[in-house]
DNA sequence: CTCCTGTCCTGCCGGC
DNA sequence: TGCCGGCAGGACAGGA
């Protein structure tokens, strides 16, 4: 399930192989992703030059010469296998958009469960500009603080673990870095969210941006269901604290407690009762 | 306004 | 062996 850091590698990954390339086809085998496919898709990209790849939360903005946006997001399952010229492209089941250049370059967006989406934005519509970005939270390594966090916080009577998920509050985490960043920050998650004091958000603000460096640097995550955008399995395996590990022994130094699981709005949340307060 | 719940989708895994 | 139920979960709609 791709959060910041798997989408981070994903669109460093794109722009590595597509930036500066043109485009010479667009196949879309599947219309009915997370989002419809516009129809326009493939009009808006063939024959123009990728120019810009950069990622906002858990989203992928990709620009062409002509200043048209395309929004790709992996959802649950999705993920981009990039072949050069020389590799042999095998299709796959659910290998729903297959874009390749001049120079010879295929990208396949895949995704299972449909749970992500790749769409164009209307010409001149500014992706800023527009939903979700224009709400969306800050930007983990780009001004995220204490002090945002703590005002975002404000008033908010939801526990902190759904909070840290809020896309509006923060961008990019999902569920594993939230279950990590509350262990390291030895905040129980069932803390309501205006309750959170203010060295305690210094805390999950730098928690978040180590666990997130640290993941970057392994390449993104880890469940067995992710695939690094050049399509090579082999992902180094980023130990986790607490996420998976239920009545596993809690891993901080002289901890006996076990992990456990609980449910906070449907999603599971691991921590460990005695090191999270 | 905030909060909460249900929905989408498929693959995988445990139980019988 | 094979079937089936449950679970995983990001985003968002709609209801309280």
């Amino acid at each position: 399930m791709p959060e910041l850091p798997e989408v981070e590698t994903v669109c460093r990954g794109m722009e590595q192989t597509l930036s500066n390339q043109v485009v010479s086809s667009v196949r879309v085998y599947r219309r009915d992703l997370r989002r419809i496919v516009s129809d326009d898709f493939e009009s808006a990209l063939i024959g123009r030059r990728l120019v810009r790849f950069l990622r906002r939360g858990k989203y992928i903005v990709m620009e062409n010469d002509r200043g048209r946006f395309f929004i790709l997001h992996l959802g649950m399952s999705g993920r981009v296998r990039l072949f050069s010229k020389t590799e042999a492209l095998d299709l796959q089941k659910h290998d729903h958009v297959v874009i390749k250049t001049m120079d010879g370059v295929t990208a396949v967006y895949h995704d299972p469960r449909r749970f992500g989406f790749f769409d164009v934005l209307p010409e001149g519509a500014d992706w800023k500009k527009v939903s979700p970005f224009l709400q969306m939270g800050a930007e983990p390594f780009d001004g995220w603080s204490a002090e945002d966090l703590l005002q975002k916080l404000k008033g908010k009577k939801t526990v902190i673990k759904q909070s840290l998920l809020d896309q509006l509050v923060v961008a990019g985490l999902g569920n594993i870095y939230v279950c990590e960043a509350l262990w390291m920050s030895g905040v129980s998650p069932l803390r309501a969210s205006c309750d959170i004091q203010k060295s305690e958000a210094q805390r999950l603000v730098a928690s978040s941006l180590d666990i997130l460096t640290r993941a970057i640097a392994a390449g993104g995550s880890t469940l067995k269901d992710y695939r690094q955008a050049d399509g090579e399995l082999g992902y180094f395996q980023y130990g986790f604290c607490v996420y998976g590990r239920e009545g596993e022994k809690c891993k901080a130094q002289g901890c006996a407690q076990k992990i456990l699981r609980i449910v906070q709005g449907g999603r599971s949340t691991f921590y460990c009762p005695a090191c999270q307060k």
